[in-house]
DNA sequence: TTTCGGGATTTGGTATACCAAAACTGTTTG
DNA sequence: CAAACAGTTTTGGTATACCAAATCCCGAAA
């Protein structure tokens, strides 16, 4: 199960064990690792052939993925690989606040003693990793940790709608580049959250997750200004094209 | 414009003009309008023989809808009409609120002037059509009004998202049956949303969503122990089902 | 009468073929 | 030399054909 990267399990919507499925899930994990370049096309055609499929299943993996915001889709044009601005990327950041808040009050009312287990065996893990694993397996771990709050809700509907803002935002968080700074915060702040959780008290719990996550607000912030020097190449800022590079 | 009833513009997702999309929009106006009983199945095959068109737009219609939560995907089954229990749609009425809530603080921020003269002219629409107009004609106004303090967030995601679950509810209320009472009460609610908004004060705004939404809540249970209760003819309670009328 | 089995049928999943609109290219023309 | 143009190509949208799994139905056996 090690670096599974499914992220969009919509229960709802496109049954399991299809072979569209079962393209989006390759396409994806392409897709979040970088393999696939964020504002390339994805041609139906030529992809499906490459993969020895037919158009219509990828055509239908295609529409899974833009559902999930990582594919756009414009008018008769080829679909291209999101590449999500800055301004796009702290709009989902706002709005999974919102639900993860909501998560967390809500599972202090209704997660059951395995939900809460879980979620300490995830932080154990964590801490278990702290300063020996590779970047990625830490960041499996943050989300499976935040998946799971949203899972101790059990609101389905929360828990899907969460899981495809975390899906988006974790894309954008790892193809910026990951840090091995600020590890110590980030276990101390999951502390946080699972104290408040396991005493049940709402507000306690919403206020940690709060603060946990507009800790990635200046981050991804910096992130974007980074990488926008760097295609700046240092040069005087009455060059710097506006923040927005997509239409 | 009247009576549009298209409530899933999901701006990213499926290209507009395309058949695939004009099915969906005719397919979603039946189900919201209860022509398409829940429950029943959607053949693609029929439907499309139906509709005159071929089974990979309808199939893709279908797909559509299912990703708003208005019809239900099964594996190697026909989809369904979506039939959300109680239990489903008292989740969604969480999260919306949640959603809600956050857009009002959010357009308290961002909202421009124009943003704030339309919900105004909205609840003018509604004030005006307090005691003549057809009980759909509301509905829709208060629509356009929830609608409408998503848009004034300026999030386009948080807008997306809020839209569909505003289509799900909406939906499952008009199914419902709808009732004339409570104008008055709606009404002041809104009024004290705007209030809150004009004044750019986004905790009072916050709470005053919070309030009417939360009104729903008791009123949807109602609907649906009410329909249990015709589903029973007002037998003993020992014979009734669980609330539950879904697998 | 009930139950079990097998074949016909229904249905979604997939592959392929066709079409029209948009994009591209190389040329022509002012 | 630049701009416009026409034909070609590329690409997504749609229709149709084929396949396999699940279902359904009916008859035979206990």
């Amino acid at each position: 199960m090690a670096h599974d990267l499914d992220t969009g399990l919509t229960s709802t919507d496109p049954p399991a064990g299809t072979l569209a499925r079962k393209i989006a899930n390759d396409l994806r994990r392409n897709i979040l690792l970088g393999v696939l370049e964020p504002g390339s096309a994805v041609k139906e055609r030529d992809n499906a052939e490459e993969m020895g499929v037919s158009r219509t299943p990828m055509r239908e993996a295609i529409r899974i993925l833009a559902q999930e915001g990582l594919i756009i889709l414009r008018p008769s044009r080829s679909p291209i690989i999101a590449n999500p601005s800055l301004q796009e990327t702290s709009d989902d950041l706002e709005v999974i606040i919102a639900l993860e808040v909501l998560s967390g009050e809500l599972a202090c009312r209704n997660a059951s003693d395995a939900d809460l287990a879980a979620l300490v065996a995830i932080n154990k893990r964590l801490v278990a990793a702290y300063d020996q694993a590779d970047p990625l397996v830490l960041f499996e771990i943050d989300m499976d940790f935040h998946r799971a709050i949203a899972l101790a809700a059990h609101n389905p509907a929360l828990a899907r709608t969460h899981a495809a803002y975390l899906g988006r935002l974790w894309r954008t968080r790892f193809l910026n580049g990951r840090r091995r700074r600020n590890r110590q915060r980030v276990i101390l702040q999951h502390g946080a959250i699972l104290d408040g959780l396991l005493a049940r008290h709402p507000e306690a719990t919403g206020t940690a997750i709060r603060v946990h996550l507009e800790n990635l607000m200046p981050k991804t912030r910096e992130f974007y200004s980074l990488r926008d020097d760097m295609a700046a190449v240092k040069q005087p800022a009455a060059l710097a094209r506006p923040v927005t590079d997509r239409s």
